[in-house]
RNA sequence: AGUCCCGUAGCUCAGUUGGUUAGAGCGCUACACUGAUAAUGUAGAGGUCCACGGUUCAACUCCGUGCGGGACUACCA
């Protein structure tokens, strides 16, 4: 005998979710789906490395399960679904975690904390939550190849970093270059962004703004500007917050589109004649309206109205190029500096819309000077390095500072003497008392007495302060090494557009619009635990070698100590081409160890190397080429590890994740590192607000996963809203969905394995053809097939949402509230016929196709489901629902017409429940008959076909169609918008009001005509049915119900012969309930005894053969008295009866 | 500030090329049904489809401008 269908007590998916786990583990299942089928050959997933460093969270849930369920979809259409799993270990987390666990700062490393000992914390600190994300990864099902996972700080990895950046050093795409960051320099270390946003940073505060007066010169580019002056000169009017970057100015900017007018005025300081340059759109915040018309004769200086007069008007792109003064003579600039640039951060919103550029303090001012070969002002100092005309303490620099021939040549000694050595602002100096003059009064006054100021103001305006000694911060240049991404970016926007986005507008949008304004990539960190930059240079900088390999830097290192610079070979133990962990462990490629390292120039000389951290996104960007230790290893068979078909990661990973992997990919292959990609949006808390620990609404994964099991968490995640929305998570939401769709579809098995146990059945029997079952089998069937084509469309799509959602609507709706239970009668009793087996066939088919449909999002359960229906009839040799090929449908058995039948049937039937229950007739009482009327020729065809279902569903003996219309019918017309719209547009009201005036008569004519002519405003019209809907609304004198087109009516009318059957099944709801109550089996046969009485005498009389079949009774009798036990009372319509139900022997 | 996402019932979400009664589930209320029962059915209450403007005979749907929530990037005279 073969096995049985397993039975439960009940659904616990929780146990499920650890029993299905051992299943896997016993057989493997896992290694055994990474295999082709009919060579579909492979699909190739990236899995962005989480850091171990700190604990997993519910929203790791979410992204995992889209990971999840589309590498399962892949495998079950035959792919080799590769994945290796790795972890991110470098990066600024890490370090502050450290940092905090330690109770140090980042001046401490170094001197309290040797740099070996920090980084011995930070790598196995990074790993400290190894074991933690291991078990969610196997609770929640997450299938990733963890065998040998990728690990950036490995040595290996490490070396595949370098290699790459040798490939762009040797290219030219590597360079050092210098960016403007906040610094603090009262604590005298740069501020990384989030440092920045430490809540409290930002004071208001209170500082002297002026409008600077630049003098233009005069030749062939600003000629025109000239041609109707009175002044001999034209000042170009700029604002700034910090006149203490005035003395660095070296250009203008000017919005390309704005447009400009050149005012005569007077200084209001001075009060002589100007003529100034300034926006249109705020001419009158600097020159009020009510001064326009004040006449010029009559202005005496320190008048406080000042008349002006505009005098000419042009574009931003005509001032482009016009070169003016120096405005403070301190120091001279290299060539090229004094020109007005056009810059699209430009805006009229306040100043005067042109911007003094300091190229050395501002990340705008640098980046439009560099675009347009601007030179910033810099100074050299004595020991020959360059730096901005502010230190890094935050003091102009003093003259003695400076290299000697630069000050003969370069500095005005004169003017500079009074301003040199002062810091920019008063707090940098603790000596200075807070009401001293600062240095942007003293430029003010300066400028004031030589008439190049125009207005000075002071204003209050938030600015962010350093977290630790609570000093302004300075936005300053410091050295950095950069990756020329700016070159590649019209290609990175071209491979873009091959990218399968989802949800799509992240593609165009967030990510299409960020490589469109792309700038070159910032790749230095001051830190100590990341990957070294590989390069070593010369105390000068003049010569620098940038290392690709272990084996490079091991001879590299050997002619430095031929060249006596080295004593010994920290590599000396590597031998090249052995990729064993042992090999690689014999040295250490992070710091402090490579800063020891020597190298020797091929001049001679000694190479230091740059102290610099890379960026650890190159770490994760690089992940393609590292993961495979390429080109080490891997180097012929890459083609299949690169590129991934598909990734998916949360959209703050645009600019992570998505950006580096994108660039490096670009820059290193010119190909695409991921072909479709998914970015799916926050977890948020149920109130829409973020999770996090110190709130307290963090959803806890693993208490969830042990509460619910994984499967309706995940199901949960993917059908509850479109992965890139927001989620809310409510764990009542997981509470419904176990109920709704796994407690539906278990329930639906139950009955099943009930059953088919009792029957012993197998699916052994010959599949019995579907033409010849019956409709509603053939309907399911249909359906079943239009699932199957729509949830594979939708997992090809990338669209788990709306796959997840079809299933379960198939599963709760068609599957469970409507076939099982209008077939219930056709399961239990009766012979083992071919209804009954087509009954079986059908609802196995439905089951399992569902496990294998619903797989990829619920792996639990739908293994369990599969194995359960596979074990018991051995119709697939794949002892796991995820080594199945994913379902085909036969495109044959969707019957497009049968669906609309049976839709008929269930919008009938559930108005037919309606009419019950508005005159409270219970279901159990038989009705003679309902009237339907026909609302078109085909309608009796379609609905004769599920006329048997509906009647037995509402418990009705016949059907009678209404096809004479005129008579009983009230009919309704509505107008069809669609048809008429297009045709008479505007007449569209007037038209809608005439067919609702129509008379009943003129219905009927107009339906037997099949035409209607009548005129509005004089223009004929003519409608023909398909230009009006007609329905029957009502039928005097019945119950009816309207739902759309569908009308039905019910007769109500209860005769003695439908009471007494009714009577009959009440009796056979109380045996049942009795049976059931007292604990028979479904299938004993049992002896019923009914105490006489009138009022159900003729109803018992009549009917007890049919009581003894729907209650497997064998005799059903009327009595007198009760001997006995199991006497029970029964109320049938308030009437109480004495009855006795016993189990025969 | 820029870019993107979202805004429909108390809650979570559908709403397909614009077409006239805007849907579902949960929750609430009432009544039914029940040998699938931690289910199920029917009905009721609950909507200015964020606002305003435009296109159109017709806008929840298309366009524009705001407002609100969120994410990322940036911090500017």
């Amino acid at each position: 005998m073969g096995k049985w269908f397993p039975e439960y007590k009940g659904l616990d998916l929780s146990q499920i979710n650890k029993d299905i786990l051992k299943v896997w583990d016993k057989n493997d299942t896992f290694h055994k789906s990474i295999r082709e089928v009919n060579g579909k050959g492979e699909f190739i997933f990236y899995e962005g490395p989480p850091s171990a460093n700190g604990i997993p969270g519910i929203h790791h849930v979410m992204a995992r399960t889209i990971k999840d369920a589309i590498c399962r979809f892949k495998t079950q259409c035959g792919y080799e679904v590769k994945r290796k799993a790795g972890w991110d270990t470098h990066g600024l987390p890490v370090e502050l975690g450290v940092e905090k666990a330690l109770g140090i700062t980042k001046e401490d490393i170094g001197t309290k904390i040797s740099i070996e000992d920090y980084n011995k914390v930070c790598r196995t600190d990074v790993m400290k939550y190894t074991d933690l994300w291991e078990d969610l990864t196997r609770k929640m099902g997450y299938w990733i190849n963890m065998d040998h996972p990728y690990v950036t700080y490995d040595n290996r990895y490490i070396e595949t970093l370098w290699w790459l950046l040798k490939q762009l050093h040797t290219k030219g795409y590597l360079y050092q270059g210098y960016t403007i960051q906040p610094y603090s320099p009262a604590a005298g270390t740069g501020l990384s962004s989030h440092e920045l946003n430490l809540p409290g940073c930002y004071h208001d505060i209170k500082d002297t703004t002026c409008i600077a007066l630049f003098k233009l010169i005069r030749d062939k580019k600003s000629g025109f500007l000239y041609n109707n002056t009175e002044t001999s000169d034209i000042h170009m009017m700029a604002w700034t917050t910090t006149p203490w970057t005035l003395p660095s100015n070296t250009a203008l900017a000017v919005g390309k589109e704005i447009t400009y007018i050149k005012v005569l005025s007077f200084n209001p300081y001075s009060g002589d004649p100007v003529t100034v340059i300034i926006a249109r759109d705020l001419l009158n915040a600097l020159f009020p309206e009510s001064n326009a018309g004040l006449d010029f004769s009559e202005y005496k200086p320190g008048d406080k109205k000042i008349p002006f007069r505009v005098l000419g008007e042009f574009t931003g792109g005509e001032l482009q190029g016009i070169n003016y003064e120096q405005l403070i003579d301190w120091i001279k600039p290299a060539e090229g500096a004094f020109r007005v640039l056009t810059g699209d951060f430009v805006t009229t919103e306040d100043g005067t819309g042109i911007v003094h550029i300091a190229p050395t303090f501002g990340a705008d001012d640098y980046r439009i000077a560099t675009e347009n070969g601007i030179p910033p002002l810099i100074v050299k100092r004595k020991d020959g390095s360059f730096s901005p005309m502010v230190d890094k303490r935050g003091y102009m620099v003093p003259i003695a500072d400076l290299d000697e021939s630069f000050v003969k040549q370069s500095v005005n000694i004169n003017t500079y003497t009074g301003f040199e050595a002062r810091p920019v602002k008063n707090e940098y100096d603790d000596n200075l008392s807070p009401d001293t003059e600062t240095l942007d009064v003293k430029i003010a006054v300066m400028l004031k007495q030589q008439g190049k100021v125009f207005r000075i103001e002071k204003q209050i305006h938030s600015y962010p302060h350093c977290w630790r000694t609570d000093k302004p911060v300075l936005y300053y240049p410091l050295d950095a090494w950069f990756i020329r991404t700016t070159a590649f970016r019209d290609r990175m926007i071209e491979l873009n557009n091959t990218i399968n986005w989802k949800p799509q507008s992240t593609g165009t949008g967030r990510f299409g619009k960020w490589l469109e304004n792309l700038v070159d990539w910032n790749l230095s960190r001051s830190r100590f635990w990341g990957t070294p930059l590989p390069i070593w240079a010369t105390e000068d900088r003049k010569e620098e070698k940038c290392i690709g390999s272990a084996a490079e830097l091991k001879a590299e290192i050997e002619k430095s100590i031929n060249a006596g610079f080295m004593k010994n070979n920290p590599l000396g133990k590597f031998s090249e081409g052995n990729n064993s962990s042992e090999n690689y462990e014999t040295f250490d490629l992070h710091r402090p160890f490579v800063d020891d390292i020597f190298l020797v120039s091929d001049t001679g000389r000694k190479m230091f190397r740059e102290p610099d951290l890379i960026d650890v996104w190159f770490d994760s960007g690089a992940m393609p080429y590292a993961q495979a230790h390429y080109p080490f290893e891997n180097k012929d068979n890459f083609h299949e590890m690169f590129p991934a078909d598909y990734i998916a990661e949360g959209v703050d990973q645009t600019r992570g994740w998505f950006f580096t992997l994108h660039a490096i990919a670009t820059m290193i292959s010119d190909s695409v590192a991921f072909k479709n990609i998914i970015s799916n949006g926050l977890v948020l808390d149920k109130n829409g607000n973020k999770m996090s620990k110190r709130l307290g609404n963090a959803v806890d994964p693993f208490s969830a996963i042990d509460e619910y099991g994984s499967d309706p968490l995940r199901w949960y995640m993917i059908t509850n809203a479109q992965p890139w929305d927001n989620l809310k998570f409510n764990i009542s939401g997981v509470d419904e969905v176990k109920r709704k769709f796994f407690g539906t579809l278990y329930n639906t098995y139950s009955f099943f394995a009930l059953y088919a146990n009792v029957d012993n059945f197998r699916y052994a029997e010959k599949e019995i053809p579907v033409n010849e079952r019956p409709e509603i089998d053939r309907w399911i069937i249909s359906l079943l097939n239009s699932l199957v084509k729509e949830v594979g469309r939708c997992y090809d799509d990338y669209d788990l949402t709306r796959a997840g959602r079809a299933i379960q609507e198939f599963v709760t709706e068609n599957l469970s509230n409507w076939y099982v239970r209008l077939n219930r009668k056709r399961y239990w009793g009766g012979e083992y016929d071919k209804d009954k087996l087509a009954a079986y066939q059908t609802l196995f088919v439905c089951l399992e196709t569902i496990s294998r449909l619903a797989a990829p999002i619920a792996p639990f359960y739908m293994d369990r489901l599969f194995i359960d229906l596979n074990d018991a009839t051995g119709r697939h040799k794949e002892n796991s629902v995820h080594l199945v090929l994913f379902p085909i449908y036969d495109e044959s058995l969707i019957d497009k017409a049968l669906e609309e039948r049976m839709d008929i049937a269930q919008k009938i039937s559930s108005m037919i429940l309606g009419l019950r229950r508005k005159v409270s007739i219970k279901v159990r009482q038989p009705l003679a008959r309902i009237m339907v009327p026909v609302p078109d020729k085909y309608f009796k065809e379609k609905f004769e076909a599920v006329k048997d279902l509906v009647l037995a569903e509402v418990n009705v003996k016949e059907v009678e169609y209404i096809d004479d219309t005129a008579s009983i019918l009230v009919k309704k017309i509505k107008p069809n918008f669609k048809t008429l719209g297009p045709r008479y547009g505007k007449l569209m009201k007037e038209i809608s009001n005439a067919i609702s005036a129509l008379t009943p008569q003129e219905i009927v004519s107009f339906e037997n005509t099949g035409n209607h002519p009548f005129s509005i405003n004089s223009q004929q019209i003519v409608l023909t049915t398909g230009d009006v809907e007609i329905i029957s609304e009502d039928i005097p004198g019945w119950q009816v119900a309207n739902d759309g087109k569908l009308t039905v009516a019910l007769d109500i009318t209860v005769s003695d012969d439908l009471r007494y059957e009714g009577i009959a099944r009440e009796f056979v709801n109380r045996i049942q309930n009795i049976r059931k109550e007292t604990g028979f089996d479904v299938t004993d046969k049992i002896t019923v005894l009914i105490e006489d009485h009138d009022f159900i005498r003729e109803a018992v009389t009549r009917h007890a053969a049919y009581i003894r079949s729907q209650t497997l009774a064998t005799t059903v009798n009327l009595v007198n008295s009760f001997t006995g036990n199991n006497i029970r009372e029964v109320d049938i319509d308030d009437t109480v009866i004495r009855i006795s139900v016993i189990k025969n022997n």
